[in-house]
DNA sequence: AAGCCTTGCAACCGCCGTGCC
DNA sequence: TGGCACGGCGGTTGCAAGGCT
């Protein structure tokens, strides 16, 4: 936390700088995140710098910025996490390093900051502990579920992850109808037997569901060279990559902004309230890729929120995923 | 009760990439 | 082509609150 202060303190104010003389550093007052969440709800995500003038707010766009992402957004979820994103963070930061804005991309409601924190302060903490006091002689069998069992935190499977990420992303009103199909048939639980023909249909449906959802993500694309170097042996680990989370909520709001305060809020499945706030996921209309930043022509091209995943469509056209090597009877 | 220590986290800083002029 | 503004990101700081002695 920072005492609010004045920048004109301890700054020299410029001769180009009379405005940013006056711009306030530190803790936001409530009156200043109200002038910012208004003007947000109001005209939506601009020129952050803009946003700062016209909200009347002596803060430069930055502050702005980060105020609005890690605090004041109407879809940021409150309070601690769950052991299931618990989980969830340790393994994307497992295959993801220290970028916090791709993990907290595919955590829905929690900001890269907030993660970061969380990770620094906790996480990192108790997996140090962990491996000092978990660490066995029989550990190197079991590198295949290295990247889920992390010290003693209880391992959570690669369809967990894809619950979590299906619920949480809730919020972003995809019908998820292709993801439950997945997860009825349980993918994951067969991947012991790589080579095995079921196994690899009901895998393709995951990836289907996943490539869907997360190609044309700059990730997935550094991944496909891995797959195509070592398809078989990443697979597992690939495919427990979470999709996306469905764009920020600036994205979203830009879109949905005409309806603000228009509409009443309907949306059952999102726990994000926001007191004087009307989005509405459940009705916007955009494409999906849009959505997730999908680039590629599949059949998915044309999705539109609340469509269903054609996935007896997708089944059929089973050649058209690149990083999958095995045939299908 | 008071002082010290630890923890959680909001916010800042500096760097980088991108777009515009 | 260089300079500038802006947005985004990861690392870091520093304050408040709670715990401990």
């Amino acid at each position: 936390m920072r005492k609010p202060d004045l920048m004109g303190k301890d700054r020299v104010p410029s001769n180009n700088s009379i405005n940013k003389a006056k711009l306030r550093k530190g803790l936001w007052s409530p009156e200043e995140d109200e002038k910012l969440i208004k003007y947000m709800l109001t005209n939506g995500q601009g020129c952050w710098s803009d946003i700062a003038r016209n909200a009347d707010l002596q803060r430069c766009g930055k502050s702005c910025r980060l105020r609005w992402i890690n605090y004041l957004r109407p879809d940021l979820k409150r309070g601690a996490f769950s052991p299931q994103e618990e989980e969830l963070i340790i393994h994307l930061h497992s295959i993801l390093g220290n970028r916090w804005s791709q993990i907290a991309a595919r955590l829905p409601g929690r900001t890269d900051n907030e993660i970061k924190n969380f990770w620094n302060s906790t996480l990192k903490k108790r997996l140090k502990i962990n491996n000092t006091s978990t660490s066995s002689p029989n550990d190197s069998d079991s590198s295949e579920h290295r990247d889920h069992v992390i010290g003693n935190i209880m391992p959570m499977h690669d369809h967990d992850i894809m619950t979590l990420c299906m619920d949480s992303s809730s919020s972003s009103s995809i019908s998820m109808q292709g993801m439950v199909t997945c997860n009825q048939f349980d993918p994951f639980s067969m991947l012991n037997n790589r080579y095995d023909v079921t196994a690899a249909a009901s895998l393709l449906d995951t990836s289907t569901c996943l490539a869907q959802v997360g190609m044309g993500d700059g990730f997935y694309g550094d991944h496909y060279g891995i797959l195509e170097s070592n398809k078989k042996m990443r697979l597992e680990s690939d495919l427990s990559l979470p999709p996306l989370e469905s764009r920020s909520i600036e994205e979203n709001n830009a879109v949905s902004n005409n309806r603000i305060g228009m509409e009443s809020n309907n949306n059952n499945n999102n726990n994000n309230h926001f007191d004087n706030t009307c989005f509405n996921h459940t009705d916007q209309r955009f494409k999906v890729e849009d959505m997730l930043g999908l680039e590629n022509h599949w059949q998915g091209e044309n999705l539109r929120m609340g469509d269903q995943w054609d996935l007896e469509g997708l089944m059929e056209n089973i050649s058209s995923f690149p990083f999958l090597d095995f045939q299908v009877e």
